[in-house]
DNA sequence: CTGAAAGCGCTAACAA
DNA sequence: TTGTTAGCGCTTTCAG
């Protein structure tokens, strides 16, 4: 036989398929006879109730869907898994949607999504395509963003401080005595909020903003490499870089290392994350912690507690960064504020 | 109204539902004019058709399971988004379950996946209970093992020559003149035959075996570490180390580097794996590339054949590795081969 | 406490 | 070329 279904059990233990339906899900009244039994056969057959048939009569799949832009990122699989873990506590699955940030990927994912009658979708930053989001919206599918704002929705939202996250790392900078702080900043939204908090301490240390020390990157190690090197090239090159994600943070490593510079004595770096990479990278990587499990957690009990109607409001949550000091940050040297001869 | 159905779509373009269903999945023999209106108002009406629906019906969930150890570890993850790829190609999506090489949870997970009645799993080494893996093959559901073979089970499998990359990687080290290769292996299945590969190249390059310079290690960074200190504090210490995955050849580099002692100059490490964490360890790990994308391929490529029940015979497929050279290996430090006082 | 029956949204014969 | 109809495997009233 092929796999068994609920008729094969229930002509098996002499009952109905309502009443094997009942011990499945434990809906009360039966017996303990001959809920045993059912049982019983059930484990005999082997049978495995398909979620799909009950899908379909109870219109929720217990799937969530998942928008990143790529799931072989450290940051990006840290999160996965904590929402895995968080969503298969609360009985739901994932499915992984890596978009590249490319807008047909992205308008290809949704549609699956859509498609797969998915209860509920997270979306990350680096999400292009707002209309695609109101696609959803339109089909009442709960959604939830990441690390991510759109002020023409009214969604729910969970992210990190970045204004917070943009301060602590510069006031920390310059509490080691930095002078000139150069920041490389990721395309994707949370860096205004970041930059934001960098103006402000360096502000309120008395710094002088230069937009010079100023740059624009994708989130890659090559690009942080390259506007790592336009900072050094500068007349007046920094003494500080503060990347906005430790891929870009090491790819600006790699540039002063390059050059001969020495980490954090001639320059300090940090980062942004705390992925697994800023522990590896040599020196390792003082860099602001996004707290990756508070976010799948809560993520996942927002997006649930839409799916299951029991909170009305949408709720934005506000989670706090954290600086994790390593070794890629020190007190400035005041000498080295000079620009190299050599390149 | 909720989300559309195929009899609204059909009600409104003035058709009978099969016709609808028809030009969705594009079953031929329609006018243009009616697969016109009909597209038009599933437009019109924003109408997803529900896989769930035709999943009951054609037996079919264009679904995969995935069972890995770790979806937040690099290699995994990187293997994740191979298979998403080429799996999205096929039009299948990938529902991953991360075990921690935990049988509870793989015993949670096959049964969701069965239950999810998905069209096939893939399972990744660090799989433990073979039990499981009988159970998925009772319901009929295929398989393909990766990085992982059960000798009394005849499964699709695809895997790296382990035997082939022990050899090389540890031919290589006797080349530079090393003559004490330690080894560092990990509690799976691929480490026999990878230490048989580097038994053969000692051999082969007249080096004798020494049962002391093998251990072995759980994945961690700190496992690594350990184990590579037990080989430090030898009575003859190694000149090189050669661990079998790159956590841990990145937890040995560690250990060294404590020591003070320098690498290459003092000591070689080789990895395993070629994962991102090779390129930003310092210095850059030489290590054994696993041809992850390949291996993707080929594991949706023979999943998806034996699902659709083109390729009868089971498939073993084996993938070549490479060694990719980078800034850890070196010559030989003869000198260094006593052991250090100071520890 | 248990069973009969309708229906979830779609596919696939089979007719027309 | 198009429509009718019988399921797919389950949940859920509603009777008994």
């Amino acid at each position: 036989m092929q796999q068994p279904t609920i008729y094969d059990v229930a002509k098996k233990a002499g009952v109905s398929i309502a009443t094997v339906s009942g011990v499945i899900n434990n809906n009360g009244k039966y017996s303990n006879k001959t809920k045993e039994k059912v049982l019983d056969v059930m484990e005999e057959l082997k049978y495995y109730p398909s979620s799909v048939a009950s899908s379909l009569t109870a219109k929720r799949t217990q799937t969530i869907g998942l928008i990143i832009p790529d799931i072989s990122s450290p940051f990006y699989a840290e999160f996965a898994r904590s929402l895995e873990d968080w969503g298969d506590e609360k009985g739901y699955s994932i499915i992984i949607c890596s978009t590249d940030y490319n807008e047909k990927k992205e308008k290809k994912y949704v549609s699956l999504l859509l498609r797969r009658r998915v209860d509920g979708i997270i979306i990350s930053s680096g999400f292009n395509n707002v209309d695609l989001i109101k696609d959803i919206i339109q089909q009442e599918i709960p959604v939830v963003l990441v690390a991510y704002n759109i002020d023409s929705l009214q969604l729910n939202t969970v992210s990190v401080d970045d204004y917070r996250g943009g301060y602590q790392a510069t006031a920390y900078l310059a509490e080691l005595g930095h002078k000139r702080i150069a920041i490389i900043t990721e395309t994707v939204q949370s860096s205004a909020e970041r930059i934001r908090g960098y103006q402000n301490a360096l502000n309120d240390y008395h710094l002088i903003y230069d937009e010079n020390l100023l740059t624009e990157s994708r989130a890659t190690f090559e690009e942080g490499e390259i506007q790592a090197e336009k900072l050094l090239n500068l007349e007046e090159p920094p003494t500080a870089i503060f990347a906005f994600n430790d891929i870009l943070a090491i790819g600006a490593m790699r540039a002063v290392l390059k050059r001969g510079l020495k980490i954090p004595e001639d320059i300090s770096i940090v980062g942004f994350d705390n992925s697994v990479l800023a522990t590896i990278c040599n020196p390792t990587l003082t860099t602001m912690a996004q707290p990756l499990n508070d976010m799948g957690k809560e993520a996942i009990g927002s997006l649930i507690s839409e799916i299951e109607g029991t909170v009305k409001r949408k709720q934005r949550i506000l989670l706090l960064p954290e600086l994790v000091k390593r070794h890629s940050t020190g007190p400035a040297n005041l000498k080295s504020n000079k620009r190299e001869v050599k390149n």
